[in-house]
DNA sequence: TATTGACTGATAATGATTATCATTATATCT
DNA sequence: AGATATAATGATAATCATTATCAGTCAATA
């Protein structure tokens, strides 16, 4: 999760730990704390007259994920939403409506400690969704 | 999770369960207990010789899904791979090579069983997916 | 300052999914 | 059984997020 100078064993050049561009993609995830697809984000940029082009917003946040530092989540019409990776994320989600409920509790840190003991594989965060029908869907069948 | 004619309390007209295109697709579905995409599953059934439209296959995956016979997950490529609801799912997924590594351990039923009492949702599956990185993407960089 | 490799931006291409619409199938009613 | 109404289907066009391409730019090292 962390990013400190210790984990970026680059090989030969050195490079700015992160672009303009990647910064500015999230800064604008920090400041929104709400989840955002990559078009909106490049449309908020164009207002803002900060403009970057919408492929370098698309590469930022790949790379912004690589890093673990944002994670993505793709909704009901197909588009990937970003955010910042803060906390993990659970999900009651309606198969007809399509709306998501945020949960609280999360029952996975144990598991996730062991995962990450087993040592072949380093954890950023993890995701819980739960599928089904939310009343409302429910009672109109 | 069941379809018992009891939760099926239609307004006026009695349609069948499932269409034959659909109880073909969930045929598929059940054949191959593997993920598969529409696109796929589509080319399957016309190298079969049982040829359904692309359209049919979609709403198809759209209504098993509703019934809560299917779900579906988004592969790295963007694209959707529906698979019959059998058991929770839970994969260990590295945000560099994008390869999916499936868990077997489920540390949810419990919350499920809460959540399912809260009786405001009904819950059809979960799917727990651990973000990061594997050792072979780790050591790259 | 020249070199070199990565980053960027504009735009074209891709490809999965959805919308449209004429046609077909099927349940219900007579 | 036949008529009717409604939903399902298939072919295809349209949509739209994401990727690929490529020429131009930037920045770190020598």
């Amino acid at each position: 999760m962390s990013v400190d100078s210790d984990d970026c064993l680059h090989k030969s050049r050195q490079m700015p730990r992160l672009t303009r561009q990647q910064r500015t993609v999230l800064e604008v995830l920090q400041q929104l704390a709400q989840p955002i697809s990559a078009q909106s984000l490049y449309k908020t940029l164009r207002q803002d007259h900060r403009s970057i082009g919408l492929a370098t917003v698309y590469r930022s946040l790949e790379v912004l994920k690589l890093q673990g530092l944002v994670q993505s989540r793709i909704n009901r019409q197909g588009e990937s939403l970003y955010s910042l990776v803060q906390q993990d994320q659970h999900y009651l989600t309606c198969l007809k409506c399509g709306q998501s409920t945020p949960l609280d509790s999360c029952p996975v840190k144990h598991l996730e400690r062991q995962l990450q003991q087993s040592a072949s594989f380093t954890i950023y965060y993890h995701s819980l969704e739960f599928f089904g029908l939310c009343q409302p869907c429910a009672l109109l069948d």
